[in-house]
DNA sequence: TACCAGAGGAG
DNA sequence: AAATCCTCTGGTA
């Protein structure tokens, strides 16, 4: 029978402890309980009489029983002594007094969390064929009663709960209504305690399997579990019946529902796109290309205190669709999550939570038991200060050929860190290693890496590349679309893992982190690409620009496409003949034009006639529409139609309209990031200080959240006028700020590049000023 | 005016 | 709780 494991945790019985494994089957539900599984730590012993540290191992209370083993440790086979324990609650003290002991070097894998201990050992693969169990998926939203700005769980009720799920499934529980609604998910209760209770009822009597909701760990589940506690209701909606748990993680929460596993999208979501900001109706635009209805969150208290039939439907229709698109992002995201599950053996509970580092450390825990390797300790906190305080050398990037070129040729490195990482076996076991003669092939920084064993992570890093290899083959061989897409993003998330690699080197918090390894594998993609340019003049090109793993060429004199091709077919096959078996130089793409500004700041033309910008202002989410669509008409202007006339007429047009008050709020609201607590601040920009005047109105905001502001009229410095959106009037802003803070400089500093003189550019700015009058 | 903190992008 | 390199703005003295 077919079966998927989607959750697992571990319960005391009779002082014995039992791992539960939750599977969804073809028939239902199952839960299948291990209880001969006892949780065990390693002894690394300083000294060689096993059997003299095995007896007083012994002797340690609560000590089942102890074996004599053998592990591998950086590339050697050493002693351990395996420690198997009662009870996982008495790990952390036993751990503590082994430690203590005369005899013990060291203390591993004592911090492994009893359940997933269980699937490291047993190789279990969480969401095994999920996708052909016909998975349940339920997700559920709530509108709170919020008079004074954001809402207090203490004292503001819930007033609405919207649900929907995979099998068809819409409501939209409430207790007022008005006449003629004509609604028909909506169904109204007595009052909250009843919407709370339907709500539990639903998701138990539909046997849902997977719960999503979006911001559900932060906001939803916490709130929703205080206005139950209050009516006295557990929220029960665990399989087993137990409570949904709000566990601290970093400094969020998680809500972990037993055996249904919650998935919150708002994490994922922000993990996944790069857009200005992470609203539901944004993601949902996103993802689908259509908008959401919204509200204005504001009005909803005032609505609900007075309920007028065509206000009251709004807000409902506004609850149901945060509800259905919530769940519609979720069975479009969800597959990735499932695939990175498998490929990481993490429970989807986990893995839709946990970010690259983990996902890597995850995989490495699994690979190294596999082929008996110990596993090393978390860093304690001391070490990861010591690991913050020393940095090393990252990547190269050219200084840029300012100025506009014409046909340029981009070569870059397939995967250049992967690559490294794979065919110059760099790892902390195989680093400097003593069986490898000292005049072995030396990397830039002074290291070599050990040629006879291979090591842990270039070779998990291998095997991630290879099945992508296959798993790309099978996308393009594949003729049935949904079985295509379904290959393809189990090969979106080996590439995802596979480029998470290198970073983990250099993450302070990483079990294996190695410094002398990411330097290694940033000095050798320097040697690479400076050696590349070096090669550039013997086949006629030049180079205007490259950034870690690619090189932009032109060639001067000869305008020819055909000759241009065959030329860089040489440069290619040069450079490739001399690199190892897993890397190679690759042709990216030919472009008709393109403009470079400064470092990582470029714009180009491809051969469809379709813009890429890099790095400039149209790409930040931190300036104003305005300024951004203003930038890139101009560099369409310049680039396609090479009309710097028709440049300058669109910023005419644009200062105009600003200085007329015509531009709407929604091209002139700017996106700032807050990055730590508001007390942390040493200077406040803009954003903060709108951010701190809008807590003191009664919205809140956290380390995470966006803040979208607009520099409005009333104020002295820019930070003085700056305000939260929520709080402008239509017409409110500085057209002062956005034309000399916004649209001109990031349109100027173009027209600079193109060599026009900073007079005449001063005569330009002036004259676009003054446009009108 | 010079300097720094802060933010967000590129690869 | 993946890394470094780089540019640019606004506050501050």
């Amino acid at each position: 029978m077919k079966k998927t494991l989607l959750d697992a945790d571990y319960i005391t019985r009779e002082d014995k402890a039992v791992v539960r494994l939750f599977y969804k089957t073809e028939s239902g539900r199952e839960i299948q309980e291990i209880t001969d599984f006892r949780p065990y730590m390693y002894v690394l012993p300083k000294e060689h009489d096993l059997e003299k540290i095995q007896r007083e191992l012994e002797k340690l209370r609560n000590v089942g029983e102890v074996k004599v083993g053998r592990r591998i440790e950086k590339n050697q086979e050493v002693d351990v002594l395996k420690v198997v324990v009662n009870q996982p609650k008495d790990v952390p003290d036993l751990r503590g007094s082994i430690k203590e002991l005369e005899e013990c070097k060291e203390v591993r894998e004592a911090h492994i969390p009893f359940a997933e201990r269980y699937l490291i050992d047993s190789g279990l693969i969480p969401m095994m064929d999920c996708e052909n169990l016909d998975l349940k998926i339920a997700s559920f939203d709530m509108e709170v009663y919020n008079p004074g700005g954001e809402p207090k769980a203490d004292k503001d009720p819930i007033i609405i709960i919207s649900y929907a799920d995979n099998h068809g499934l819409e409501r939209a529980w409430t207790y007022k209504t008005t006449d003629n609604l004509d609604l028909d998910y909506v169904e109204v209760l007595k009052d909250e305690k009843g919407i709370i209770e339907r709500f539990i009822r639903t998701i138990k009597e539909r046997e849902i399997d997977i719960i999503v909701t979006y911001n559900g760990d932060n906001f939803d589940f916490p709130y929703l579990k205080e206005r139950a506690e209050k009516h006295k209701i557990p929220l029960s909606l665990g399989i087993d019946g137990s409570p949904v748990k709000l566990e601290r993680r970093g400094m969020n929460l998680g809500a972990k529902v037993r055996g249904r596993p919650h998935v919150d999208m708002y994490p994922v979501c922000r993990q996944i796109f790069n857009l200005s900001r992470y609203t539901l109706e944004d993601v949902y635009l996103e993802i689908t290309g259509r908008e959401k209805k919204d509200i204005k969150v504001g009005e909803m208290a005032g609505i609900w205190d007075n309920p007028e039939k065509e206000k009251f439907k709004e807000l409902l229709e506004y609850a149901m669709s945060d509800a259905s698109s919530t769940l519609e992002i979720a069975l479009a995201i969800l597959p990735l999550h499932y695939e990175i599950s498998r490929i990481t053996r993490e429970l989807i509970y986990q893995s839709s939570r946990a970010g690259s580092g983990q996902r890597v450390e995850s995989l490495l825990i699994k690979k190294a038991f596999a082929e008996n390797i110990l596993v090393p300790n978390r860093p304690s906190d001391r070490v990861v200060n010591e690991r913050q305080r020393t940095t090393y050398i990252g990547a190269y990037v050219v200084e840029p050929k300012k100025g506009i070129h014409d046909n340029i040729l981009l070569f870059d490195f397939r995967s250049l860190y992967p690559s490294i990482i794979v065919s110059h076996n760099i790892d902390p076991s195989t680093i400097d290693c003593e069986c490898c003669p000292e005049d072995s092939y030396k990397s830039p920084t002074g290291h070599y890496f050990c040629k006879k064993e291979k090591g842990l992570i270039p070779e998990t890093l291998n095997e991630v590349i290879q099945r992508r290899i296959a798993v790309k083959k099978k996308v393009n061989d594949e003729k049935n679309p949904e079985k295509k897409r379904f290959l393809d993003v189990e090969q979106q998330a080996l590439k995802l893992l596979a480029n998470s690699m290198y970073g983990y080197f250099g993450f302070p918090r990483a079990r294996w982190y190695s410094k002398k390894c990411a330097e290694s594998i940033t000095a050798l993609g320097r040697k690479y690409i400076l050696h590349t340019i070096d090669t550039v003049p013997k086949f006629d090109f030049d180079v205007i620009y490259g950034d870690t793993d690619s090189v932009y060429l032109v060639k001067p004199d000869i305008a020819d496409r055909e000759e241009i091709m065959k030329n860089a077919k040489n440069f290619l096959d040069e450079i490739n003949s001399e690199l190892p078996e897993a890397m190679e130089l690759e042709f990216e793409g030919f472009y008709p034009r393109g403009i470079f500004i400064t470092k990582k700041r470029y714009a180009l033309v491809d051969d469809k006639g379709k813009l890429i910008v890099k790095g400039l202002e149209t790409r930040r989410r931190d300036w104003a529409n305005v300024a951004k669509d203003t930038q890139e008409k101009v560099l369409n202007a310049l680039l396609k139609d090479k009309d710097p006339e028709k440049a300058a007429c669109i910023v005419k047009d644009v200062v105009q309209n600003i200085k007329t008050g015509k531009v709407p709020l929604e091209d002139l609201t700017i996106n700032t990031q807050i990055t730590r607590g508001m007390a942390e601040y040493k200077t406040e920009g803009p954003h903060i200080q709108a951010a701190k005047r809008a807590i003191k109105k009664g919205l809140e905001f956290k380390p995470g959240n966006i803040v979208t502001y607009i520099v409005t009229k009333k104020g002295s410095s820019i930070s003085d006028k700056a305000r939260v959106i929520d709080f402008v009037e239509e017409g409110d802003y500085d057209p002062d700020y956005y034309i000399n803070n916004q649209v001109l400089p990031s349109v100027l500093r173009i027209l600079e590049a193109l060599g026009y003189s900073e007079d005449e550019l001063k005569g330009l700015g002036k004259q676009m000023t003054l446009g009108g009058f």
